[in-house]
DNA sequence: TGTACATCAGTGAACGCGCGTTCACTGATGTAC
DNA sequence: TGTACATCAGTGAACGCGCGTTCACTGATGTAC
């Protein structure tokens, strides 16, 4: 029946994804144009309408691609306080603000997705909340309820510190900033750093 | 010798960077074309290079332009804790949350701001620490260095839990972290709610 | 086993459109006499 | 005071370009006989 492996056409998929992730946490959605972004996977421009139907479709689904890797590699974590810890020192680490290419999709696309239509915005909306849940996992709290709260508002506030530390010009004070996002983000979940 | 007031230009040039502001917070850079900025402005797209050498000009310019005006609204305030609190509880509220337009140029724009050139990035550098040094004196801490520092870490968080609560869909989440997020800053910089 | 065929992932040229930018010009205005 | 002039802010058509999207097609492949 089929002329290729039934897997075929999904892995060219998934590397579609992959490459576009990387690129628009790059270049942005509006800085990354279909023809390059095929190229960058490989194949020819007209190929993109065979796996997505339109550019709005491929961003939602690179959204959701990302956020699921970003819940996977913090699930990779073992639970507790110290996980917490790493994650919060990784996430405002210098090599993750100077690479947002290979960073966090909210870091590098947070006001672009505002800017998106209900669609790319409910696959954020729940993308996030899947990661968000994971941390909160960690602090071993009884409300549940409260613990997400608190770490939805502590994760929204190291996006705005590793955007701020990437805009800065001065290193020195990017720096400093992170550092001080690490303890800022660390006592809001109340760990004593 | 000049054939209108010296004003005159000045002033077409304060409305192109008041109304460009407005429409680049609301619908970014790359979503702001020049011929309908101009049109907003009431002026013809040709008329644009009279006044910015190129986009790139223009944007740097309203990026100074709109962070001296959030400035000079900070210098309004009167000093002390109960500006802090004033101030955290405005700029974390729904209304500024439901209108990115009339918002803080930060929220609106930090990550598309992290792909400008250094021009750009310097003079957002520039403006965004002289809003921060605008709250840090109201800390009356000793310790200038560290309550700027101390104040650009909490102002990122806040810039990021705006733009959090913009992007989810779920309204009465986003409250509920417009919320907390008051609760996080208050505390961060020492100020009991 | 070897050959003819049907499938369909991928090709690449073309589309209309809006982008940022340029430029020859217009016409309202303040000045000079 | 009235008129001719010089200035220059603003006009609007045009430019080349890359965008997102469409579509007739190609050619490598698994299947059928």
């Amino acid at each position: 029946m089929a002329r290729y492996d039934k897997q075929h056409k999904d892995q060219t998929r998934r590397r579609i994804l992959e490459t576009a992730g990387r690129r628009i946490k790059g270049d942005g959605v509006s800085g990354s144009g279909v023809s390059t972004l095929m190229t960058d996977a490989g194949l020819t421009n007209g190929a993109f309408y065979a796996h997505f139907t339109s550019k709005a479709d491929l961003v939602a689904n690179v959204l959701g691609a990302q956020l699921e890797e970003q819940r996977a590699a913090a699930v990779e974590l073992t639970p507790g306080s110290g996980a917490v810890e790493t994650y919060v020192r990784t996430y405002l680490s210098p090599a993750h603000r100077d690479v947002p290419s290979d960073g966090c999709p909210s870091a590098a696309l947070l006001d672009e997705i505002i800017r998106c239509d209900d669609t790319v915005r409910q696959t954020y909306t729940e993308g996030v909340l899947s990661v968000v849940d994971v941390i909160a996992s960690w602090l071993g709290s009884d409300d549940a309820e409260a613990a997400r709260l608190l770490t939805l508002a502590t994760f929204a506030g190291m996006v705005g510190t590793l955007q701020m530390a990437r805009a800065i010009t001065d290193p020195v004070l990017s720096d400093a900033l992170l550092e001080q996002g690490v303890q800022t983000a660390l006592t809001q979940l109340g760990i004593k750093p």
